[in-house]
DNA sequence: GACGCTTGCTACTAAAAAAGTAGCGAGGTA
DNA sequence: TACCTCGCTACTTTTTTAGTAGCAAGCGTC
């Protein structure tokens, strides 16, 4: 599938509106989970292949040629790394920790 | 695909940590895109269709099969919308429109 | 300089998910 | 009765992801 680039037709808006275009790219298998376990610190290949359990290596290298085009990440000393844009982005979602486990609660009691 | 649940396997976290399963389901096509565009305001299934630009009535059905499952939405007067849960949800991410608004800014620019 | 080990991948096939499209049954309206 | 719209289901095709094997390059050892 075509990077979801801002300005170009992506999934959700044909004239490529940037919250759809993010919202495409984090819906990528895998694209989330490589973002919140790179906030763990870089990583290398295999070690990141490690924090997410198994994925299988050709689509973690798709993803971080999609992460990395789109400059959330790059490949730094210790392997590949958030850039100063992936940090900013995960400090958004960083409060996704805190609520899915209230919402786990909740869950659990309601049902 | 089984629904993302805490405290079952999901992807990327065998044992099922409530994050994983979350960034399991955003991570899912249209997930996030559904719960972004249900914030506008509750939408009957064609509206909602047509909201997301798109998207397969069958697809559709299963999203919000699971987000109402999972306690993100449900059925109101008018149609499908955000439950509080999917309302706490969604106060976390909004951010993520003015970010993306830079983030095209960014990678316009320094390209 | 041949050995064994790790690393970053590529290549390939099988399985699963999503796209795309037709249309049904229920309900309202005229 | 005829004609809408609505919420979906059923089905086929296409695309994505999973899963696994293994190669080429770089290191350290002896």
């Amino acid at each position: 599938m075509a990077l979801p680039t801002p300005g170009l037709p992506v999934r959700g808006s044909a004239t490529g509106k940037p919250i759809m275009a993010l919202l495409d790219l984090l819906g990528r298998t895998w694209s989330l989970a490589v973002i919140w376990q790179l906030n763990q610190g870089p990583a290398t290949f295999r070690e990141l292949q490690k924090r997410c359990e198994k994925i299988s290596p050709s689509l973690l290298n798709k993803r971080l040629k999609e992460l990395k085009s789109l400059q959330l990440i790059d490949i730094q000393e210790q392997g590949y790394g958030l850039t100063q844009q992936g940090q900013s982005l995960f400090k958004i979602i960083a409060p996704l920790g805190l609520w899915s486990d209230q919402w786990a609660l909740h869950l659990q009691t309601d049902n």
